[in-house]
DNA sequence: TTTACTGCAAACAATTTGCACTGCA
DNA sequence: TGCAGTGCAAATTGTTTGCAGTAAA
């Protein structure tokens, strides 16, 4: 589950690599879920590491950038962010219990086709997000 | 296009009504499309009525509560609201030229189902953003 | 040596809230 | 009349930015 030395590198493509958007990278793979930058930078404090606030956000947004991060949504007003390993193209389900997260594939013909006949629009591109509980977190309400 | 005289009355369900909530729906049910609060607010500015800021988030939320108005995505980090059909479930379109949005019907079971029986997930919330150009800026586009 | 990255604090923007006041029901 | 709704301004909150110092390349 955590990131390998490779993927680290590779993390920040061309940009250039310091101990703190190291420290970024190995802990944002590690996360395991969605996650705030909050949630983020809590997880780096775990480990004795001090990173500005500032950094964290810049971090995040240049690993956005090299399509290491994404952006997968949005918790109480935060953006939510996670490491998705799913290759091609596919939507994510976010458990709001414990920001476990999932891939979903998408059903984009049976939404896009219409859509687009009933508005004129020419779709480019989109974002699902579907948010719900894991099994677990589901099976844990119940009690 | 413009919200009837029985839609204004029931905008608020039981909640009080008062001439700034019957201005707020009634300027709401005429945008014809999605709207920040930003875009409202001016809205109603033009109809030459003054309305506390507050007063505008306060009365968007009443009528989000009754589900006059829907939530359907955000702008440049201002939340976006829209008058949609209520009950039934719709997607919107975002046109990446201008910014105007449409709003889509949407076969949600289509995705949700799929999704929980791959994830044992309960789904319970979603967001669904398609992006494109509309007529206006694809024609614009070709020239 | 160049200049991207960092940290801090101040700046920002959207939204919420406290409080005294007003006016529906 | 009572209490929900209003208006203002101050407070919150998530995020961004300016700037001087530090360290990759």
């Amino acid at each position: 589950m955590t990131a390998r030395v490779r993927d680290i590198r590779q993390a920040f493509g061309a940009e250039r690599m310091t101990a703190q958007r190291e420290t970024l990278a190995r802990v944002a793979g590690a996360m395991g879920g969605a996650f705030t930058i909050d949630d983020l930078a809590a997880e780096v404090r775990k480990r004795e590491i001090t990173l500005g606030l500032a950094t964290v956000y810049r971090g995040v947004a240049a690993l956005e950038r090299t399509g290491w991060l994404e952006r997968v949504g949005e918790r109480d007003g935060s953006a939510l962010f996670a490491r998705c390993r799913a290759g091609g193209h596919h939507h994510h389900l976010i458990c709001t219990g414990c920001g476990r997260i999932e891939a979903a594939d998408c059903p984009l013909e049976e939404i896009v086709g219409p859509a687009e006949s009933a508005t004129g629009f020419v779709v480019t591109g989109h974002e699902i997000t579907l948010y719900g509980l894991c099994p677990d977190c589901a099976s844990a309400q119940r009690d």
